[in-house]
DNA sequence: ACACTTGTAATATAACGCATTACAAGTTTC
DNA sequence: GAAACTTGTAATGCGTTATATTACAAGTGT
């Protein structure tokens, strides 16, 4: 199984937002960029304006930035539109049978070990900040006109 | 998203192929332990004997393992049932505008940034053999009766 | 007032995970 | 060799989820 686009989806909307910023971003506008529903695109920005990464206002257009971007990293992101229900990385089989010694204590030996995992894949999105895409976006969008 | 719990029950059957070696494992033992169909179990131990992890012979009552227990980690058996068709762990948007400057460079930022984070992680589940896990399963057992 | 926006609800569709039935093909045991 | 088991797999159903889409309420700005 795959983290759902929308991850990637929300970071291509908050670096049109920034590179963007002098004009007023809709979420029409982002999914013209994007390629993605406007609808779908409007839930990930609500996502996000909970998450306190953006702002906006019903009615009013134009979507900005509610932090500066070296302070959104991408486990801010993954938490805001990806972590539902405070589920974990890893889907365990429901029920193991509890008569039987393995399946009595196969969550003791598991459980620490796949959380411990997932901290660690979560402290590497914790490691990557926006500034650092959108420094990367910009540049390279820099040197395509030479 | 979560990662399929057919990872967890191909760990669970290592772990009670291990465990009851010193009689004949079958799916159905397996899928009595952990609760899940006999099917769906028969199709994870079919990848992770593709994987080479284990040995069976259609017929012959009996599982066994294919290698030592420290000679399989996590990734082997991530690998073998939950990583299909060579898909990243990330689900990218499907089809960025390319008339858009920011749609048109978004994979240049994007993709060897998210293909790190899979790889930090990977490497984590690399860390980790089963030998450990049949361990401590195993001490746990011990002083279940005391 | 009008044309725009955000914000949501409701529904459709496609993909996927797991359960289940069915059965072919192979093995062991008597 | 027949019976009773096994592995291996195909086919089908069902529930869940991701995304697309339609529709519309509510708010903003000109």
């Amino acid at each position: 199984m795959q983290i759902t686009s929308r991850f990637t989806i929300a970071i291509h909307s908050i670096i049109l937002i920034e590179y963007n910023k002098d004009m007023k971003v809709t979420s029409k506008f982002i999914a013209g960029s994007t390629n993605v529903n406007p609808v779908i695109v409007r839930g990930v920005l609500s996502q996000l304006k909970e998450a306190g990464i953006i702002n906006s206002r019903q009615g009013a257009s134009g979507i900005t930035l509610a932090r500066g971007l070296n302070e959104i990293t991408f486990y801010d992101i993954y938490k805001a539109v990806d972590s539902v229900k405070g589920e974990g990385l890893f889907h365990f089989h429901e029920d193991p049978n509890m008569q039987c010694p393995v399946g009595r204590n196969i969550h003791f030996a598991l459980d620490n070990r796949l959380a411990g995992v997932q901290t660690t894949m979560e402290n590497e999105l914790r490691r990557i900040k926006l500034s650092d895409v959108v420094n990367d976006v910009k540049n390279k969008i820099e040197t395509e006109n030479l």
